[in-house]
DNA sequence: CTGTTAGCGCGTTCAT
DNA sequence: ATGAACGCGCTAACAG
């Protein structure tokens, strides 16, 4: 692989003059410029931005630290981010944390230590907040979907708490009264937020919040379909249950399935996050949809936009609505 | 952010001494060693790699070229590749073509100029053909799903041709003679291999193809939808279509729906490529499975090979089987 | 308009 | 066991 030296050599000029040419930074007569460029033609010169970095302190490099690409949901947000990102000029690194706090800052050590420009975090559950660390680090983060508490950063993420206040006061305009949730891990700010939302709209009913009705775990398929179980040992068995994420929903689904309970007939079902309509041939389920592109790419403009150093007093928390899609999974009950 | 010099300093000794304190190469005292450790700690000291990789020509970064993370299969190789990379210590860049060779060049350009290691990439049909200028520039390359023609290139992929051709069998014996096939764009081996899988089936039972029954787009739900239309048009009707992509066999089911034209009963279909388990309740659609995951992580576990410099001599093609799972949107003609 | 010098942060080579 | 010098490839800053 040539160097900026080589391509000099040959064109018979000084190094920083074939820079400047290949640059197009500073003056160079036309006879040097067509030496230069030819001699880079020649000998298939491609500039080392490692080099260049080093001294810029710039990499064009992001990195988005998501819990699992597998999700449908993340897919769609990663889409967003690398669209934005490549619009100007930048390249992503994606890592899994699969909710571990230890890979988390794994990664986190590994994407400073590569000098990226910027961080798109969402944040694994952990007792360690992981802002501190990047900031000492004096790197750019971002955090989507989830915020943190008592911490100073950006964060692009979609109100899920009216998400789910609207779906319960859907379900509770049917009639129903014994509404279940299959909630999130706890600590995680959205499962927190859908679950004061699920609160919110039986409180503001005047209905009693009922523990027994209140499941928790992860937002994975396998965890949705166990508490499901659960549920449905209860008696009276509630009449409708709201499913706090799409893993939860389709785990749920499965278990309602497997155990030949009928939707909506014998118990009515919300969700949160869409699946992408690409997958669904016949969509069913009524759910609350975030932005997930939009997050992706505001969540990056932002980011870009400190970066660039636009904006860096202002801290700023940017929600999304989310928009109810009403389906067949839910009915009034008689 | 603190230079290894700056934690020298504070320590009291010699740049070389505090990095081979922290690589953990070469000698040094207890005593040195635990003020290097300590400064480095009290400083928040974290290296700069980009420095690091300047001299060793290693940046531990690999990029994964596809067409769109968006699809479902490609996530999942997606997920292959980020696990198999991390466990070895890499970092992987993502970069989506939309199946645009434009794009692709431009982010090969980029990748090459950022040193990454190794390039997994999906080739975008295209007539130009990419592998000359990666070769040029020294980078290691793995196909990934689709072979180039005339390359000699380290290729993983699936068995497409045996797998449509099996779907197909499977047609046969239900007694369909009339079996149209939805095929993806010209020049991409995967589409291409299906078509021949097709072919041959029938050609195999002694049947002609007929061309009025093969439909020509792109890998896309819209695509799907569109040959669908036409292919609904046509009188006498297929008694059987190969949808061959899931995003294809998305838009034909779309179509057949939005046409009311129920399957299996009227028309039996088949598709390639799973819809992921977890996205799909209650999956109806016969499919011949790829193994998305191992490729993506067998593919990696190649490219990481080929870079620690093991078998540079041999090219090596794997293919990977696909095995068909029957389910419900098939029926026996009668 | 072009070139010299110097340094980004690190680690290899060769001393001491 | 520790350090000085040098260079990876590139580009500001400063001549000329």
């Amino acid at each position: 692989m040539p160097t900026i030296r080589e391509v000099a050599k040959l064109a018979g000029v000084a190094p920083i003059t074939a820079s400047r040419v290949i640059n197009d930074s500073g003056y160079a007569s036309e006879d040097v410029r067509q030496r230069v460029k030819q001699a880079a033609e020649q000998l298939n010169y491609v500039p080392n931005v490692l080099a260049r970095s080093l001294k810029s302190k710039r990499t064009h490099t992001l990195a988005l630290v998501i819990t699992d690409i597998t999700n449908p949901f993340w897919t769609t947000v990663a889409r967003g981010v690398e669209d934005a990102a490549s619009t100007k000029g930048y390249n992503v690194i994606f890592c899994n944390t699969d909710e571990s706090a230890q890979k988390q800052s794994a990664y986190l050590q590994t994407l400073i230590q590569k000098q990226v420009d910027g961080i798109l975090l969402v944040p694994a559950s952990s007792e360690e907040n992981p802002i501190e660390f990047l900031r000492q680090q004096n790197v750019n983060v971002v955090l989507l979907d989830r915020s943190l508490p008592n911490t100073n950063v950006d964060v692009v993420r979609c109100d899920s708490k009216d998400g789910a206040y609207q779906l319960i006061k859907l379900l509770l305009k049917l009639g129903h009264r014994r509404i279940a949730i299959l909630r999130g891990p706890f600590g995680v700010s959205s499962a927190e937020d859908r679950m004061a939302g699920y609160r919110f709209a039986l409180q503001e009913t005047g209905l009693e919040v009922n523990d027994q009705l209140i499941f928790s775990g992860e937002f994975s398929v396998d965890s949705g379909y166990q508490m499901t179980k659960k549920l449905l040992s209860l008696s009276p068995r509630p009449t409708a249950m709201f499913a706090s994420n799409n893993f939860i929903a389709i785990g749920a689904l499965k278990a309602l399935r497997d155990a030949q309970v009928s939707v909506p007939d014998e118990i009515s079902v919300v969700g949160f996050d869409d699946l992408p309509l690409a997958i669904v041939v016949d969509p069913f389920l009524t759910v609350a949809d975030q932005p997930a592109y939009d997050m992706g790419q505001r969540a990056t403009q932002r980011l870009l936009e400190t970066i660039d150093g636009e904006l860096i007093d202002s801290v700023q928390e940017i929600v999304l609505p989310v928009s109810i899609i009403e389906r067949k999974s839910t009915k009034s009950i008689s």
